[in-house]
DNA sequence: TAATGTTTAAAACAGATGTTTATAGCGACT
DNA sequence: AGTCGCTATAAACATCTGTTTTAAACATTA
C-alpha cells in the first residue's frame, strides 16, 4: 500500500511546514524532500498547490462538520425544542473542534491553519472553506439566535465573529505569545488552560450590554 | 523633488499590495510597475525586500508610538498619581491606532497590515516590531495593571491578548466579514461603527469574572 | 564649465518556483 | 506470458523571484 502512505505522508508534512512558514513560503520541493517523496507525487496525486492546501484543510474540517453535526442532532434531541443555552453551545463548538485534532495530537497546528485560512487566504482557500463548510455555521449561528433572543441580528452576527477572532487568533499565535508569557511569568501555559481562560472572557463578551447608538471621541476613518 | 517622490511612491503602493495579497504574495516587480518606478529603486532606496517590509510598518509605528507615549503622559498628568481607569486606557489606545491611518484614509490597510504581522511574520518583522516597538506595549500594559487590580497578572496578560485578537482579527479581516454581513444584513458597516460595536464586548471580556481553577469536559490536547 | 554625487533606466544574473513529460517499476487479471 | 492500470522516479520546462550590474540622465556644487 505505498500510493496511500505516499499520500499521508505529503499531507503529515505539508501542514506541518504550513503552519510554520505560511503557504506561499513553503515550496512543493521543501514538503517532498522532507516527506522523502518524489517531487512530482504531489500534482500526481493532488494536481496543484491548491489543491494540496485544500486537502490539508478538508482532513480537519470534514471530520470536524461531521462531529458538529451530529452533536448538533444530539443537543436538539435532548432539548426537545426547547431553546438550548448559549454555554451549552459554545461549550458543544469548542469541543467539536478540540477533538479532531487531539485524536492526532495536532491542535497547535490545526489552530495554525485556521489562522492562516482567514490572513492568507485572499482567494481560493476561503471561497473553499466557505462553500464545503459555511453550511455548519449557518446551523450553529440559527442556534445561537435562539439562545440570544435579546441580542439585535447584526450585533449578534458581529459578536460571534469577535468571540471567533479571540480565539483563533489567540490559538494560532500561541508559540509567540506562549514564549512572551513564559519569560514574564515563568510559567508553561497548555491550551487546556488557555480554554480554560477563554471561556468566562467570551461569555462575557457575548453577553456584554448593547453598544450605545451615538459615538464620538473617535477619529474619522476611512 | 524625484527622490522622495519615488520613496513614497514605492510605500505607498508596497503597503495596498502588502495589505492586499502578504508579503511572499507581493513581488517586488508588481510593486515597481504598479508605482510607476523602477525595479531597482526598491533595492536602491531600501537595501532589500525585507527592509521595505520593515519601512512600510515604521512609517504608521513610528507616528503612533510617538502620539501614544504623548497621550499617555498628558494622561498620568491628569490623574495625578491616581489610578487611571481601565476604560480611559483603551479608548486612548484606541484613539492613538486610529488616528494615524486616519489622516491617510488607510485604516482598512493599516489593520490588514497589523494581522500580517502577527500571523506572516515568523522572522524578521516580528523581531522588529517587538525590538522597536515593544516599550510602548510594556508601559501600557504596567497602567492596565494598576486599573485592574483585582486581576491575577497570569490572567490579565492573557486577557490583553485576547481583546488584542479580537480587534486586530475583526479589523484585519474586514473586507471578508463585510461581504458576508451585507449579504445576510444589507448592511453596510462602517469601521466607526465596528469600534462602537467592539467597545462593550472588549470592556466585558476585560471584566469578565475569573475562570473557574479545574475543567474538565474538553478533551486533551497536545 | 567641469566635476561630483545622486537617481533612473534597462538588462542580466543566479536561483527557486510550480508543473509537465517521458520512463521505469510494480501488481493484478486474462 | 502478456497486457493493463497505477505509482514512483528523474529530468526538463517555462516562468518568476530578489538582487546586481552597467550605463545614462540629472542636479548640485565648486
Amino acid at each position: 500500500m505505498a500510493q496511500t502512505d505516499t499520500v499521508t505522508r505529503i499531507l503529515d508534512t505539508a501542514e506541518v511546514l504550513f503552519a510554520e512558514r505560511g503557504f506561499a513560503e513553503t515550496s512543493l520541493r521543501n514538503i517532498t524532500s522532507k516527506a522523502k517523496v518524489n517531487l512530482a507525487a504531489v500534482n500526481y496525486h493532488f494536481g496543484s498547490k491548491k489543491s494540496l492546501i485544500q486537502a490539508v484543510f478538508a482532513r480537519y474540517l470534514d471530520p470536524f462538520t461531521e462531529r458538529f453535526h451530529a452533536a448538533l442532532d444530539e443537543l436538539e434531541a435532548r432539548y426537545q425544542g426547547e431553546v438550548i443555552p448559549l454555554e451549552e453551545l459554545l461549550e458543544t463548538m469548542a469541543r467539536c473542534v478540540l477533538e479532531v485534532p487531539a485524536e492526532r495530537n495536532s491542535l497547535k497546528v490545526f489552530m495554525k491553519l485556521l489562522g492562516l485560512a482567514y490572513s492568507q487566504a485572499q482567494g481560493h482557500l476561503r471561497r473553499y472553506i466557505q462553500e464545503h463548510y459555511g453550511s455548519v455555521f449557518t446551523r450553529f449561528a440559527a442556534l445561537v439566535r435562539q439562545a440570544t433572543p435579546d441580542l439585535p441580528d447584526a450585533e449578534r452576527f458581529w459578536r460571534l465573529h469577535f468571540m471567533l477572532g479571540t480565539v483563533i487568533f489567540t490559538l494560532s499565535g500561541l508559540d509567540a505569545l506562549r514564549d512572551i508569557a513564559e519569560q514574564d511569568y515563568g510559567e508553561h501555559v497548555s491550551v487546556r488552560e488557555l480554554i480554560r481562560r477563554l471561556r468566562p472572557v467570551v461569555v462575557a463578551g457575548m453577553n456584554a450590554p448593547l453598544p450605545q447608538s451615538t459615538d464620538d471621541a473617535l477619529p474619522a476613518a476611512g
